[in-house]
DNA sequence: ATGCAGATCTGCACTTACTGCAAATCTGCA
DNA sequence: TGCAGATTTGCAGTAAGTGCAGATCTGCAT
């Protein structure tokens, strides 16, 4: 990596930094972007040379779960259902320690929920991804469901998981660890998604 | 109606009718709401006692298919397991020939199509529309499915209606008659949720 | 008809996100 | 050391959205 390249990564994490210090101590809404800017020591204008509005700044790399979706796709056996090979794509995500659980998280999870610009941007980002894995998996299952079938179980399953993410973030008060965390949602989805388990092979 | 509760109503389909001619002549990011506005006759400040956003705008009573999905599940029968409640439910949306085949509707899945901001509007409700539903579902039947299965089936049933509705639209060019629609609809939603209609039952 | 109370409309000033442009500054490399 | 290209930054501008206060209008009782 270049000096111009570490440079901008740590301009880059500067600016995440400050936001998340900013948001935490006067929230999302009375936090400028002109703050931002200046508590990471750069001009306003230069914020929008690393993201592309206040609220990407809460997403990066938000593809990469579905790119370990599609890769459990492209890898399925021939055993396998389509059913079958989301849930084993459930295994493969990867926990960057900062998606779920790290530090950003509990505060992205509660923007979330209160700032609607916030709370579009994550649902656009969703539906994307829910879309582009219906596509690949009725390409991946051609012979055996249709678009709209394809389209009915990934609902089902992204429908699963947030629910079971909700029902186990909201509920103990203390947030469990990743790897319980992972277990239990594996464990509800599984049985949510049982009617497409062997039927549909 | 009261003298003051026509004249609102007029203005504000005036409004509308006035948002809708220049987003088809100019495009919707081209068209301020100062241009609205001035097309309607009021002032640009008014606008916003008549609508919170640019937005909101083209999504007017946006909940009412939602109540129809609920008074379904409030009027099933013992007979009837939940996903049977939906696809019924599917049967009695209110198709307002404003919604899905009214001259508002290419215009508006036109700019859901490509405008961000639109569609992370649309989302938004979609998104809402499916908690609310998985919520209700789950407890008109919490003696047979927990909130995880709710949502995933709910996020089948909106998952396949979208993707069929995707599927019908996008194909022939030629937009079907409502009824036509409704029956496509139905059949490949009624196809999709199969798994979950005899098992869960 | 008149006049009052409350609702509605509207202009004004303001904040904020975001963009285009051009000048200044910096980095990689010969 | 110096150049080419990339990055940074200030400036000016557009547009959405808000609070406020005064003007205007409607419903209603007299």
């Amino acid at each position: 990596m270049s000096l111009r390249d570490r440079k901008r990564a740590r301009t880059r994490q500067a600016l995440v930094d400050a936001a998340a210090e900013l948001f935490r101590r006067q929230g999302y809404d009375r936090t400028t972007v002109a703050d931002i800017a200046a508590a990471a020591e750069i001009g306003t204008r230069t914020f929008f040379s690393y993201f592309a509005s206040k609220e990407e700044l809460l997403f990066p790399e938000s593809d990469a779960r579905v790119q370990a979706v599609i890769a459990a796709i492209d890898s399925r056996t021939p055993a396998e259902g389509p059913a079958e090979v989301l849930l084993r794509a459930l295994g493969t995500v990867p926990d960057t320690g900062d998606d779920l659980v790290g530090p950003l998280a509990a505060l992205r999870l509660e923007l979330i929920r209160t700032v609607p610009a916030v709370r579009g941007r994550a649902l656009q980002i969703q539906f994307d991804a829910q879309q582009e894995i219906a596509r690949r998996l009725a390409e991946a299952f051609a012979d055996r469901i249709d678009r709209v079938r394809a389209a009915a179980l990934t609902g089902a399953f992204v429908g699963a998981v947030t629910a079971a993410l909700q029902v186990l973030l909201e509920d103990p008060g203390q947030p469990a660890s990743p790897a319980e965390l992972h277990a239990a949602v594996r464990a509800a989805t599984d049985a949510a998604l049982a009617p497409w388990l062997r039927p549909a092979g």
